[in-house]
DNA sequence: CTCATATATTTAACATAGCAAATATTGCAC
DNA sequence: GTGCAATATTTGCTATGTTAAATATATGAG
């Protein structure tokens, strides 16, 4: 006797194995364990770089602002900048003419972190290019982009 | 004078803009909104959805296949087995032969609840087919396992 | 000017991620 | 069978993710 009350293997959803959700986690848990590394040596985290990085690209900028360019919810934003403000990595101030706006930039110590950090955040990257591909990257990144249209 | 301590605009590592593990998260924020609204009515979360998805898939399994498969850590796994303890939803038995494994299955009120969202599971997944397309889909699938080589 | 409403950020509360240390069992050497 | 190294899970701690509620300031209607 058949038991139908319990699908077998995956024959209603699609496999686990190729769930997109996870695909995406997977690959960034392998992308991120070398950048994890590289990061633990100055005690700062993922996130934390990735502020940085953010201010270090685009100069001072308000709360909302950041959050959308680090990919962060601004909940969280206020969090980490509250620790990197404590280490003195980046300042915060109230703007002139619209005091609901923060304003948040980078100090040199900051700046010296990204710089100090800077071949070996290179030589992942390059890895990275060397293990994918170049064409597979542009491809990968360019397939990500259109996730944005959902 | 050139002030070139601090490079203008991303010149000296990639722009976060093309950056892949700030892509990976965009895309997967996207994927995951409408995953969580349709997880939010029934109370339970991602991860635990990834939890019950597996024990659906795969059966009974000890904690650390489970983790791996649901692409989770050893301690998440634990917390959450716990909390699907708490609400019915999985069993969890020390493994006869090997008392230091624990052998983790889904009940029917877990199972219940997979079936319950299947509908909506199917179609969130048809949408994100229609508007990304099945080719780039595969394709993406396939370049993300290839980071696993790293 | 005053109040209701909209905007920008922060707090609060709960669940997870990630890492290190602690527990519990096994299996094996002596 | 005792003790030690290896294996499987769980706990403890700090940092984030996520959502909802609280604060603070700005703006426009009347």
């Amino acid at each position: 006797m058949i038991d139908d009350t319990k699908p077998a293997g995956g024959s209603v959803l699609p496999s686990t194995r190729r769930s997109i959700p996870i695909a995406l986690i997977r690959a960034r848990e392998k992308v991120m364990g070398p950048i994890r590394e590289m990061l633990s040596d100055c005690g700062i985290t993922e996130q934390q770089w990735r502020i940085l990085r953010v201010l270090e690209e685009y100069g001072p900028q308000d709360a909302s602002t950041l959050a959308e360019r680090a990919c962060l919810l601004l909940p969280s934003q206020t969090r980490i900048v509250q620790t990197l403000l404590e280490k003195g990595l980046v300042t915060r101030q109230a703007d002139e003419k619209d005091r609901r706006k923060q304003t948040v930039a980078i100090t040199p110590a900051g700046q010296a972190i990204i710089n100090d950090k800077l071949q070996d955040a290179k030589a992942i990257a390059a890895r990275i290019e060397e293990v994918i591909g170049k064409e597979k990257l542009a491809q990968l990144l360019d397939i990500l982009e259109d996730f944005q249209k959902l």
